[in-house]
DNA sequence: TTGTCTACCTAACGTTCGTTAGGTAGACTT
DNA sequence: AAGTCTACCTAACGAACGTTAGGTAGACAA
């Protein structure tokens, strides 16, 4: 009523993010300049300072997004799955983090590609809200070793790096086009829990 | 007696290459810049230009490097278990592959860390190399399945990528200083067999 | 002793970088 | 109708980029 839809497309501010997002994805933040994500979105580089104060803060954004997305679906998977048994409850975590990697844009494949390489001054600023993320998977992992279904004595920290990494690795050779998400989540999930041993032998 | 050896420390082709290495891993192959890669090695700019044609040859020969380290500790892992069962033969692969990312230089770890975001040019030319690598892992788990090890339904390919992933993720987090690449080793085959679960329940 | 080669150097090239200053066209408010 | 705000624009800044041209000091060979 009161604004009239866009009729082709609207830029802005989130399309300077999608397509920022999309290009250090594929390049790395440096070898994408911001003339280059202007041209993608259609607009010159100088107007990307209409919407944030520098390139830095742009990447900040993108990499807080993707934390984000992250987080929002590690907590929709604890609350569909609370009374569930533990394998489930893994596997729904699993698939929740992947799905934050491949389907709500690039935000969650960028953070996980960038931070490594993020400016010191960016990555400082996100460091908190990461261990945040990271507390939740120990969290979780620590209940499953409670309910029983992870060994005793397992060392939840290295599992948790080595889930993690797994999963993150994937976005090295993994295409959702290709691929469907809940063969790669089960067989992540399986992997994870069971390996790849031989059930009929010792 | 020829040659006098160097007092304090040779430069030259072999210190760009480490420090090459290191700063592409710290911070990127765009963000390292031939002007920092030279300071740290101790010269110019324009000295770098007497060893390599251009900055992108330099990253070729490190990501080139690289994949030779890898390749050479799994061909002696191999050798070294050709009778040993299957377990401790996985395990010295997994262990090469550790050391090749940890204990010959930072090619391996560069490697891995930089082949994704390298300028197309680059990848093309290292990408036979690195099919090959891939192609090693592919027969010694098919072996494994062969040998019953491994479960006779194993998807080998995803199988690989995961374990490959899973490794090369631990740049992200292991610190040879501080952890033993033995442990590492011991923990990531061990859960890559066996998986998290609790042996004592169904 | 003269010449060649190696391994660096200084100086500079044109290009691209992130960023800023200042302008404008349209929408919306009063 | 005049004013304000949003979302862009053109133009340009200084700095840094990869790279090249040409020089030099020392080692070694003839």
């Amino acid at each position: 009523m009161t604004t009239a839809e866009p009729t082709v497309e609207a830029p802005g501010r989130s399309r300077i993010l999608d397509e920022a997002a999309t290009l250090f994805l594929e390049h790395g933040y440096e070898a994408a300049s911001v003339r280059r994500i202007a041209k993608a979105v259609g607009m010159r580089a100088a107007s990307i300072y209409h919407h944030f104060n520098s390139k830095e803060d742009l990447l900040e954004a993108i990499l807080r997004r993707g934390l984000e997305v992250m987080t929002v679906a590690f907590g929709e998977a604890s609350t569909a799955t609370l009374g569930v048994p533990g394998p489930e409850r893994l596997a729904a975590h699993v698939r929740a983090h992947l799905a934050a990697l491949y389907e709500n844009g690039p935000y969650t494949a960028t953070h996980v590609t960038t931070f490594r390489t993020a400016p010191q001054s960016v990555r400082a600023t996100i460091v908190p809200q990461r261990d945040a993320y990271e507390v939740l998977w120990t969290s979780l992992l620590d209940d499953l070793v409670t309910s029983g279904l992870l060994a005793p004595d397992t060392a939840v920290g290295p599992a948790r790096l080595m889930l993690l990494g797994g999963m993150n690795a994937s976005v090295e050779w993994f295409d959702p086009h290709l691929g469907s998400l809940d063969d790669l989540s089960e067989l992540i999930t399986r992997q994870t829990l069971y390996g790849l041993s031989n059930p009929m032998k010792g």
